[in-house]
DNA sequence: CCCCAACGATTGCGTGAGCAAGTAACAGGC
DNA sequence: GCCTGTTACTTGCTCACGCAATCGTTGGGG
């Protein structure tokens, strides 16, 4: 039996309810993107991302830091990139000074897709945090989710 | 430019947050439980909790509430039960008041492994949590995970 | 008793993901 | 100026997932 240690059991419990309210969240953002949009919760998050970075400096990213900023493997990365450029939502074009490097900007069809779908995702988000608050074992996570913008 | 709306981009925020965190730890202990005992994260997140019902009354689960317990299609369910029933890990047997349901138990093979595979799955956690609470905008949430089982 | 709507589980099909191998471009030693 | 090692991205392969259609079972009318 092993008898297993009450802390790390107790930690295995936080990361299994986070785990539960992330894949719950998700689905439900999946469906509503995915029907009023077209897009998964993916190519939205990437879009999402890479306007973010628009208004900023350069206003653009590359493949690898995509990868890094949405949690993908470089080859999924490259083909999420190729599925949202031949749909013309974003643009690939070579970096100058490292011709290895690729950059990946928003295009104005994106930026229109994504303010656009930004009230499905967040009206989306909102119904999936309240459904989960009524679930006792996740309502603690859901609220420091909720807590988190208290402190911007 | 719509000027998005502060409270729902706070709240996008911290889902966004969430999903970095899961994502983060799932790599983390995914490569750990895939290289030393050949278990996705998933398949030892199922015998985490066929086990844990095996501690109660019944012991067994119908393949329904598995799907919903670890937020997975229903098809999905049925191979992932499939998967582990092949190798010996579990079993699965008919519900003898109503023949449409089927029930799924943990074999003693697979509470073996899982035993096995628990520290390895723990440290894991432990570490990626660790690693997690060094990014400024991970940290609070790493700290609400860890602070669910204060209140055990 | 038979029929039919509902339900649980499985299967066919298409798609996205990771790993590993391959290619192109930089960087440094000699 | 090559040759070697490393980096950034892409491609081949395999596999798990979701959706939709299907099969077997159940239960409630007529």
């Amino acid at each position: 039996m092993t008898a297993t240690d009450p802390a790390l059991t107790a930690l295995a419990q936080g990361w299994r309810a986070l785990s539960l309210l992330h894949e719950k969240i998700e689905a439900h953002i999946e469906r509503a993107l995915q029907s009023k949009h077209g897009l998964s919760v993916r190519e939205y998050s990437l879009l999402e991302t890479l306007s973010r970075q628009h208004d900023g400096p350069g206003g653009h990213l590359q493949m690898k830091q995509v990868a890094d900023a949405v949690v993908l493997s470089q080859s999924a990365t490259t083909r999420l990139v190729t599925r949202l450029e031949e749909r013309g939502l974003l643009t690939r074009y070579l970096c100058p000074t490292d011709r290895r490097g690729i950059y990946t900007d928003v295009s104005p069809a994106g930026l229109a897709l994504l303010a656009e779908a930004r009230p499905t995702n967040d009206a989306a988000l909102r119904e999936a945090l309240d459904q989960a608050a009524r679930d006792p074992q996740l309502a603690p996570l859901v609220e420091a989710v909720e807590s988190l913008h208290a402190r911007a």
